[in-house]
DNA sequence: ATAACCGTTCCCCATAGCCAAACGCACGGT
DNA sequence: ACCGTGCGTTTGGCTATGGGGAACGGTTAT
């Protein structure tokens, strides 16, 4: 058996920021999305706050158009998107990356990704499906642990040796799948490997039956993402075709790179 | 001279909302947002508040992971991202009209969208380009006045007498270029234009030199949303192409609406 | 050197935010 | 028809919390 993922990490209700009744509308907000909408006394009772105090935070939250309300449950709100698309849009990766990722999907058929480290952990900005894709789970800003997956090897390897000791410091290796690397040692001759190779291969490490081949984007030094192409370990388990894409991502990174630097 | 655009609107600092802190919180983020990033000073002189009380609040939302911070400048965070790419998968039109939109666009070479109505606004949730697409300023997640757009029509005009004029009551009507419809007759004119052709049709009304075609998904009499394809004003001026375009449009949507019955 | 600017810290006060309890309303079982 | 139980809402009062002002430390420009 594998330990279940914590889908989503919300932040402690109490926690010690100076101003509380932000965290506390933020926490309310983050549960609201872990349970698809919520009412007052469910949130009340999940974080042992009183309901009017709940009540009046979602009364705040809507009105200033952040949640949406149907009836009694209380959802997420769409001005979410527009601060989370103006984000994405801030990161240079994604304008730069976005046509080749587009190009990556529809020459191999499979879903291609971009993703840029944040707090330590790996954001999808984008994500293009070719033709054969596999639907995951991972949407649009899904957070991944960088121990996990491609695209987070990826990056994770080429972080300054102090902020990957920080971040598995802080994370921990949580087991995604039986698959998962769990033991820092592995991780660090993993990292090593991913060095070399220049690409990260994930083996069904954070989705049981989706392999993955990812390739970190650098400029002068710095490391700016990484990009990957994900399909089924049906295809996938073929060694040729494991070749033929991670060329092709290796490719498309060093495109990126190319376009980074005159950007 | 046209009306500059209020390109983002912010909740007013002070709002009668039970949680204040809150409302502060959130109306810095939306000010570091249309700053592109913003400083503690800065961000306390344009809201007349202490320094110490913006630090607070800059502090908790950094502690919260929302913001980032570059030495001094303060910057939205990709969390917004995770929250808004859940909203957008809550929302079921996207899901359905996606791979829709994205065949529009190729069959087009033009810009295609799909968007819905929130708190009388539209937004737009998926937005796919053709090869002679152009790009405009609209990114993910981006908030249009329903007076001023194609989609926007197509989904005011659909929408209940009453809640129609709460909108125009609510938002009035903004110039945005000089084809923007200002009056309220007109626009009540329009929108029964709109509903006779089943398109909505934007000349260069919300931005200069772009036009629109759009159409309205409709399921049981519920309107989910609308969908669009639009162009440069030399490609856009061409009757037959107009025409072309507004029948794909409309057949899309069609085939959007016979997904969402039996989805 | 010195001034000007930034973010940060400190401390005190008013009030904003919290809780508990009571209230109104809608169901649903009897 | 009735009452019990579940919801969100409202109220009022206590206290912690978030606010302001002023002083501090660091960096940059003059």
């Amino acid at each position: 058996m594998t330990t279940q993922p914590p889908a989503f990490d919300a932040q402690p209700p109490e926690f010690d920021a100076p101003i509380k009744a932000t965290t506390r509308s933020m926490a309310i907000v983050e549960e609201i999305r872990k349970r698809d909408g919520a009412g007052v006394t469910e949130l009340a009772d999940h974080f042992g706050f009183s309901k009017s105090t709940v009540h009046d935070h979602l009364t705040t939250l809507v009105e200033t158009k952040y949640l949406t309300r149907n009836g009694d449950e209380y959802e997420v709100g769409l001005r979410f998107l527009s601060l989370g698309g103006y984000a994405r849009k801030q990161q240079e990766l994604y304008e730069i990356a976005k046509p080749e990722i587009d190009d990556l999907a529809a020459e191999t058929g499979e879903s291609a990704k971009v993703a840029v480290e944040e707090y330590g952990r790996g954001v999808y900005l984008y994500q293009s499906l070719g033709d054969n894709a596999i639907r995951t789970d991972s949407h649009l800003g899904t957070r991944v642990y960088l121990h996990s997956c491609g695209v987070g090897k990826a990056i994770l390897a080429h972080l300054p040796e102090e902020r990957i000791e920080a971040i598995v410091e802080e994370y921990g290796l949580p087991e995604w799948t039986k698959y998962t690397i769990t033991d820092e040692d592995a991780l660090y001759e993993e990292l090593e490997r991913v060095r070399e190779r220049g690409t990260a291969i994930d083996h069904e490490e954070r989705i049981r039956g989706l392999r993955c081949v990812a390739a970190p984007v650098i400029r002068n030094g710095d490391l700016l993402g990484a990009i990957s192409v994900s399909g089924p370990t049906k295809r996938f388990g073929d060694d040729a075709y494991v070749q033929d894409i991670a060329e092709l991502v290796q490719d498309t990174a060093r495109v990126v790179e190319i376009n980074a630097k005159y950007w």
